[in-house]
DNA sequence: CGTTTCGTTGAAGAGTGTCAAGGCCAGTGG
DNA sequence: CCACTGGCCTTGACACTCTTCAACGAAACG
């Protein structure tokens, strides 16, 4: 259950070795470009559960690179609603939206025991000046958050519970896949109130449209951990109208 | 009625002489600076009301600044679900999606006659080498968007109707002022049904609280003019609780 | 082992969506 | 100048999804 296919005990300091280089900001870089990069990550930081790496109002100075572990990101309206941004799991940047006003403008939390890679943000500047495939790299980084983005608003602007959960399932899939876990099994790290602010929906939805997901045969869930049986059905809900016989 | 505090009529080439220069890209440079940036944006492009500055699968090869007019972004799920991602005045830069990918992932389309300057993404990537106060300034430009549609998903995800139109007509209105024109008091380029995809509700919805906000004294609504009579009335309604007995 | 947090489920109600009809306005052609 | 047309907007009645409120059960934690 949920066991990489890859070790990630074992793991140097360097970018060289690390195994989330495919998924990280160094993809692509020839060795002396990687070594320059190294020279970026000069420092680690472990983020207990439940603890922030940074949060709304903190001044910005670096970016972190996910390491081990998982984290959400918040923003919170001035009357206190709040919303959850985004999760993030290993080889994800996060800190991008303090660049613009030096200041972090949403909490980043731990969800669970986390391990990042510290990019002071000054010397990621000097390096991507000189190093033109991390540079371009990092406006691709940037890019493909927009466009992450634009897929959530996608998601909260029009479509119904069914169709959120279903796609949000599909989304971790894919993501644990990529990094070597298993495609169909797997645990929430996160809450259903958590997964609910995500979606835009209340908790109770959220239990809800699992358990109905279960009944019908397409995953299997028990408290945080989710097997899916029938990727194939999901993907018909997320497509459109939901296939009452099954898929 | 919204008109201009300066003229937009005889702009010339140059960045140096354009009036958008504190809301566009070269903002905080050296004169010596701006020649280098000038020397990006060669061209210019004009797009009719209804046309398509870019689609989605377009390659990608630039970026746009907007120098006069008013477009949607929109995406398009497989199924065909529409939304819109945001609207783009004057002195903002589109086309940021498609950097990561070299794909183009939303449409961007002129709501009215609209011209930009073209920056040649390449060329950007070599002047942004060496401009320090560029790149850096490019980067801000990225965040930015990121941040705003973390807002943009706070809204989605927890607000109801009315706090999203309110939030809407104020976002506009802040932005028509930062332009010179009147805070209160401006035309709508988007339909109902646009807003409707914007805000994840129905064209319906969106013109019954545009109704009801009239009639609470909050704003006048003629069709696609509005004027904003209550500000403060708007901000409580976003805040939280509607103010019953007006503001 | 008690306490707390988290998750599930039911019943009732509110907020939007859906469907439908009609009005307003700009553009077009007679 | 007027009638016609099509796109856009408004409004009403009704249906439905999701939320709210509430109670209970299960797991996690000290």
């Amino acid at each position: 259950m949920n066991a990489p296919n890859f070790s990630l005990s074992r793991l140097k300091v360097a970018c060289a070795n690390c195994n989330l280089r495919e998924l990280c900001l160094p993809v692509g870089l020839s060795l002396a470009e990687l070594e320059k990069v190294e020279e970026l990550v000069a420092t680690r930081r472990k983020v207990r559960r439940g603890d922030a790496l940074f949060r709304a109002g903190d001044r910005f100075d670096a970016l972190y690179a996910v390491r081990l572990g998982f984290l959400k990101s918040t923003v919170t309206s001035s009357d206190g609603r709040e919303q959850v941004t985004g999760f993030h799991m290993a080889g994800e940047l996060v800190g991008l939206d303090g660049i613009g006003t030096e200041t972090h403008s949403c909490d980043t939390v731990a969800l669970e025991d986390t391990e990042v890679c510290v990019i002071p943000y000054q010397r990621l500047e000097e390096v991507a000046a000189a190093v033109p495939v991390l540079r371009h790299h990092f406006h691709k980084v940037m890019s493909r958050e927009i466009v992450r983005e634009h897929g959530v608003m996608l998601l909260l602007g029009s479509m119904h519970a069914e169709e959120r959960l279903a796609a949000f399932l599909l989304n971790l899939s894919q993501r644990f896949e990529a990094r070597g876990y298993s495609r169909t099994e797997f645990v929430l790290r996160m809450t259903r109130a958590e997964i609910g602010s995500f979606l835009g929906l209340k908790l109770e939805t959220v239990s809800r449209v699992l358990s109905r997901f279960a009944q019908e045969g397409l995953i299997e869930v028990n408290q945080k951990h989710v097997r899916i049986l029938k990727t194939e059905g999901l993907r018909a809900i997320v497509a459109g109208q939901p296939c009452p016989g099954g898929q």
